[in-house]
DNA sequence: ATGTGTTCCTGTCCGC
DNA sequence: TGCGGACAGGAACACA
């Protein structure tokens, strides 16, 4: 499911039903998601306020009165969903348990939060908060799209002498963390580049061109609350409405929405992976 | 080192 | 309506 915008969205959403706030109780349902869950977890989180919520990349990290971090990653099919509190005007009961809940916490406010994956590729670890970016999940991460350390003399230097597609390289999350297929084809069109571009032979005006797009396109669908297309919801449970959006994926063999295009719209496979583009823009 | 294919898992959709 | 196959927003891992 979900790229940097979507894991923002959850981020924004918890914010205010956790922070500050104390896990009064953690229910942990079954012993591992995509890998075996922490030791103990469900005694490390009771009883420890959740001081800070924070987002690196596609991970979420809660920072605890311990001295420990949950780090939460969604995987494809990740949810966390909140529910027993009044959310704007409306009050979230808590729903019947689905199948899949793995993981639920409740707040000693009274609200819950719901870990729902369903293909259980997500995962979830505890690590110290200091030092936390050195765990292996996110040591090797390479910049934030929205910080200030990406930058065209950055991408420049990261894509020379690479000989794998653009389209392959901006999903790299050692190159750039956060992107991911959606966010790669629509910023690909928005550039007017072919998938195909060998990375290291893209010319530097055009790399350097990437950048305020990568950011134009990434700030768009957290405004929008991320991209619902079957698995994403924000933390209320709303669908984000990116998805009305796309000028590219899961749009094949629609006419190109640039004005003046007659093109369709295509589907091709990159490294195993659907990329959508329309070949009259993207050159 | 860098690139690609496979794999994990469940659910949904589409064609027959 | 059922069944099989393709496909799904990720990314670690094995191997060329």
């Amino acid at each position: 499911m979900p790229e940097l915008p979507e894991v923002e969205t959850v981020r924004r959403g918890l914010l205010p039903v956790v922070e500050g706030r104390v896990i009064a109780h953690a229910q942990v349902n079954r012993p591992d998601l995509r890998w075996p869950l922490p030791e103990r977890m469900a005694e490390r989180l009771t009883g420890q306020r959740v001081l800070a919520l924070r987002r690196r990349s596609k991970y979420l990290l809660a920072d605890l009165s311990s001295g420990e971090s949950l780090l939460v990653h969604l995987g494809m099919s990740g949810r966390m969903l909140v529910s027993g509190v009044m959310l704007g005007e409306f009050h979230h009961d808590h729903p019947a348990p689905q199948k899949h809940d793995h993981v639920v916490l409740t707040m000693d406010n009274g609200a819950r939060v719901t870990f729902n994956d369903a293909r259980r590729f997500g995962a979830m670890d505890l690590v110290e908060t200091a030092g936390a970016e050195t765990h292996p999940l996110l040591s090797a991460l390479g910049p934030e799209p929205l910080g200030n350390a990406f930058d065209d003399a950055y991408l420049t230097a990261a894509l020379k002498g690479r000989r794998t597609p653009i389209k392959s390289a901006l999903l790299d999350q050692h190159l750039v963390a956060g992107l991911g297929n959606i966010y790669v084809c629509e910023v690909l069109f928005r550039a007017g580049i072919s998938p195909r571009q060998l990375a290291g032979e893209l010319p530097a005006r055009r790399a350097a061109s990437l950048v305020p797009i990568i950011r134009e396109v990434l700030a768009e669908a957290i405004e929008a609350g991320g991209s619902s297309l079957r698995d994403h919801r924000q933390a209320n449970g709303e669908l984000g409405y990116f998805q009305h959006a796309f000028r590219v994926y899961d749009r094949e063999g629609q006419p190109c929405s640039a004005p003046g295009c007659t093109g369709t719209i295509a589907r091709i496979v990159q490294s195993g992976r659907s990329t959508f583009f329309c070949p009259g823009c993207q050159r």
